[in-house]
DNA sequence: GCCGTTTTCGGCCCGACTGTTTTCAGTCG
């Protein structure tokens, strides 16, 4: 069977194959989209795809899309996009990632027959790229600086590790003078599971009379511990790359692949050091007056296609809307052109005219407009709103969506309140290992650590006996360990402490213990741990035994996946779902950074199915409680409320559900 | 390639920045 993302994957290699070889940005952008809107998919698309009209009616498949749907759910590609691959060379799409270079850049090397990254260092290093159009010394400088890092700059980083960059970052810049606000924002202020770059933004007073201020923020950006390359440094907008450190913690970090560069290049690109560099992450500094914040969060926030419909929405209503704020469209001033020696101005029509856009209009005496232009406020353009988000959504009739929702599915529809979950809601963890087996905390320690973080109940829930390098337990064990947590449980006030288990799906789907042992304990979590790339079949066959089994309260990260390390399993989620609503079963959504399992799309469709979630950290040592973060954004991309997840239930109900399986 | 409170054709979001140019193309988010 062919999963989404492996759809989306196909539809967007083709995009940006046709994008190389020239063809109509709108296609290709229609075929970005297609892939994006797969991805986010909740139903299983093998199954829509036995129905045409099924899948013309999602958003942006129109009736040739569809057909390559269903070519590519049939045959796992698309016959086109094999003829592409033949005529476009591979290691172009390498040269395509390379920062700076886009499709028209890449094109023009292709035509030059540099066709991948050794070819491109060869034609710098000869001086043959200088030759190629719009190739000048500057634009050349900049490739060679961006190719000597790219080996080591990651593409994607754990939204967990990002969060700690950003947290770095945000502390040493909130405590410079006259930064009046700072907010990280981006996909990491969204809680996607995966970042590619960090995005924060800094306020400044718009009254301010200190002229260097937003020179020196940018000079203390710029000259942080970590910074190991300057990408660029100005009073608007700063990048630069930072170290990561290799841990994951409890997962041992990613070995270092060996360099392929060939001696001769290194040769050629001498002052860069052979040994392999730091893996690194970009991070962008954005600073702008306090009255543009609102507009400016919005807008850097993201997403893109959210952003695309919020000013499509903007339009349709009368307005423009850009990072400085909303305003009314008639007052719209777009380009400076000295075409016919005057000034062009894009004209839209105002509200309640007609919808054509107008056309250009040449101003044969426009006074001088400085460049760049300044901010539509300082050329006496008041926005409507721009101060904060609520106002700007405000003003176009919305309530405040979270940012986590901000994914272009379906959420300007939605009417509100947006009441998602929030870590304040969790009030109960079912998914925690003592030292019992691999965790660092006694029960007790357990428990009151789970206390002090305002919870009325923790699940004491080690491994059982077949994860043996976990220090799993044997029936015996377990016997002692539950007479253990009770009476941990009668020395303690102000929360309940339960005895459980985290118990392995062997690979036939049944469970590590016998039925009846699993029915001494409050809370069974059931996991897959091993065999993990079984077939999807024997996958869906393995959960959905776990699932039906009477005694089950959880299934524990459903897929095993590791994020960027381990696919896991891909089971027919939707019948997971399904069997989890007849059973009453909960899934989780595993906090953990390196897992986030359930994703967000597929929490969302156990949400729309009824299916009860559980937010859970995992916890092996204390600080793992602080992974709750990224387990609630992950629900919250998901539309989860506080009813959704037990965790966030009160005790008596959370404790009636429990003991309803018993 | 998609889509329609006027559209079945002609639109498709918006601005900053950079470098290469003498008025603009490419890239990025």
């Amino acid at each position: 069977m062919v999963s989404n993302a492996e759809v989306a994957k196909v539809l967007e290699e083709f995009a940006t194959l046709l994008e190389l070889t020239g063809a109509d940005g709108f296609r290709v952008n229609a075929h970005h989209r297609a892939a994006r809107g797969v991805e986010g998919l909740t139903q299983s698309l093998a199954a829509l795809a036995e129905d045409k009209a099924s899948l013309t009616a999602i958003d942006g498949i129109g009736p040739k899309l569809a057909d390559k749907l269903v070519e590519i759910v049939r045959t796992g590609t698309l016959a086109e996009l094999e003829t592409l691959r033949v005529r476009v060379p591979a290691g172009l799409l390498d040269i395509l990632r390379v920062p700076g270079l886009g499709p028209k850049s890449v094109k023009a090397m292709w035509d030059a027959n540099i066709t991948n990254t050794d070819a491109l260092k060869r034609a710098i290093a000869d001086g043959s790229l200088l030759k190629l159009p719009r190739m000048g010394e500057k634009a050349v400088a900049k490739i060679k600086d961006s190719l000597a890092f790219f080996d080591s700059s990651a593409t994607r980083t754990h939204l967990g590790k990002a969060a700690a960059v950003a947290h770095t970052f945000v502390t040493a810049i909130s405590a410079l003078p006259g930064v009046a606000r700072i907010q990280p924002a981006g996909s990491l202020r969204r809680g996607k599971e995966t970042i590619g770059d960090i995005d924060i933004l800094v306020a400044i007073a718009d009254d301010t009379t200190d002229r260097d201020l937003a020179t020196r923020i940018a000079a203390r950006f710029c000259s942080l511990p970590g910074v190991i390359h300057v990408i660029a440094q100005g009073s608007g907008k700063s990048s630069v790359l930072y170290a990561l450190e290799g841990g994951l913690g409890r997962w041992k970090p990613t070995p270092q692949v060996a360099s392929t560069k060939s001696a001769e290049l290194t040769a050629s690109f001498g002052s860069q050091p052979a040994a392999p560099r730091q893996p690194s992450i970009q991070v962008d500094l954005r600073i702008l007056p306090e009255s543009s914040f609102g507009s400016a969060l919005m807008y850097f926030t993201g997403s893109k296609e959210h952003n695309v419909r919020l000013r499509e929405r903007s339009l349709a209503m009368g307005y423009t809307l850009n990072e400085w704020g909303l305003f009314p469209v008639s007052e719209r001033t777009v380009k400076v052109s000295k075409k016919a020696g005057g000034f062009k101005a894009k004209l839209a029509p105002a509200s309640g005219s007609t919808n054509k856009v107008a056309g250009d209009v040449i101003y044969a005496d426009s006074p001088a407009l400085p460049a760049p232009l300044l901010p539509p406020q300082d050329r006496g353009v008041k926005p409507l709103a721009s101060a904060s988000e609520e106002e700007v959504f405000a003003m176009l009739g919305l309530p405040w969506i979270p940012p986590e929702a901000r994914e272009d599915r379906g959420e300007l529809n939605e009417a509100g309140p947006w009441d998602l979950v929030t870590v304040a809601d969790i009030r109960a963890e079912l998914h925690a290992h003592t030292t019992a087996s691999d965790g660092l905390l006694s029960i007790l320690e357990l428990a009151e650590e789970a206390l002090r973080r305002g919870f009325h109940t923790i699940a004491v829930t080690d491994h059982s006996q077949s994860s043996s390098i976990a220090g799993g337990l044997k029936p015996d064990r377990l016997r002692a360990h539950i007479a253990a947590v009770r009476e941990a449980n009668s020395k303690i006030n102000g929360i309940t402490i339960l005895a459980g288990s985290e118990v392995d799906i062997l690979t036939d789907g049944s469970l590590d213990y016998d039925d009846k042992l699993l029915a001494e304990l409050d809370v069974v979590v059931a996991s897959p741990h091993a065999a993990l790339s079984q077939d999807p079949a024997a996958a869906t066959a393995r959960l959905l035994r776990a699932i039906s089994h009477p005694r089950v309260h959880i299934i524990g990260h459903p897929t095993g996946r590791l994020l960027l390390r381990r696919a896991g399993l891909s089971p027919d989620m939707p019948r997971l779902i399904a069997a989890a609503k007849e059973h009453d079963v909960a899934l989780e959504i595993n906090s953990h950074w390196m897992r986030l399992d359930l994703r967000d799309t597929h929490a969302r469709a156990a949400i729309l199915a009824g299916v009860k979630l559980a937010i859970n950290c995992d916890d092996h040592e204390r600080s793992d409680f602080d992974n709750l973060q990224f387990g609630v954004a992950t629900a919250r991309r998901a539309w989860a409320t506080p009813a959704d997840c037990i965790n966030a239930w009160p005790a008596e109900k959370l404790h009636r559900w429990l003991q309803s399986k018993r």
